[in-house]
DNA sequence: ACAATACTTAAGCATATGCTTCAGCATTCA
DNA sequence: TGAATGCTGAAGCATATGCTTAAGTATTGT
């Protein structure tokens, strides 16, 4: 059965991480390079035109929202994206497109043609 | 044909302006209200326990980052959401999701099995 | 005309962000 | 053993963000 579905209330940390870590170009570059694999840091600095150190505390950005994964061998970290979270962040927004875009006069009609006595 | 696609090279500042919109609670809401309709400066303001200058505040960044249109008639500003700026995030994202999930070794298979002749 | 409404703008302030440089610390290679 | 590699951590600093209060400007209702 359909439900009303309408967006959540929603101060949720957790979006807020996500969101604030993918409004950089540097980190939004650090995502792209791991969605094609996993990278050492390094890896993921090289064709970034700033210090390893700037490109570490991006990385600690994008850990923190939990987009990326990392683990240590000998001395080289090595990261990967967890794309669960990226989902979580496209969902949101997907929902808020496709509410807009069923648009309200469809859920008026929806709510009129429905059984008016259960009601709030 | 099926192109490539690998991600984008990035530094894309409009993409920066919609993430950073997107990551502040408030401005959600702001974007879940306007989901179901248009509504004025004041409804956006009447659940945010804020004043409504910083409303107007948070008003301006999801303006700058093109996600809400508004117009003043009279004395009332009526804001609108602008979902194909929602959509390009959206697709920001899923492309890098998607990229990851048909996973590496499947595209390199698909390299190997493409004719060989013509590569870098 | 007068007051209420619906924003608008500016100033100020505490905290956060995005770098830099410099110094440190385990690996790994020669 | 000593040097190169790959990160790590702490300052420090300029700028940006997220609020506040206070004052101002058009409408619109009485």
């Amino acid at each position: 059965m359909l439900q009303h579905s309408r967006p959540t209330h929603d101060p949720d940390p957790r979006l807020d991480a996500v969101f604030h870590a993918l409004a950089d170009g540097a980190r939004r570059e650090m995502v792209g390079r791991l969605s094609r694999g996993p990278a050492t840091v390094s890896a993921l600095a090289e064709p970034l035109p700033m210090s390893l150190s700037a490109v570490v505390q991006h990385l600690a950005v994008l850990e923190a929202s939990g987009l990326v994964k990392s683990e240590k061998v000998g001395r080289v970290r090595t990261c990967s994206l967890d794309t669960s979270v990226l989902s979580q962040a496209e969902v949101w927004i997907n929902q808020r497109r496709t509410f807009w875009e069923q648009g309200l006069d469809r859920l008026g009609a929806y709510l009129a043609e429905t059984k008016p006595e259960d009601e709030a």
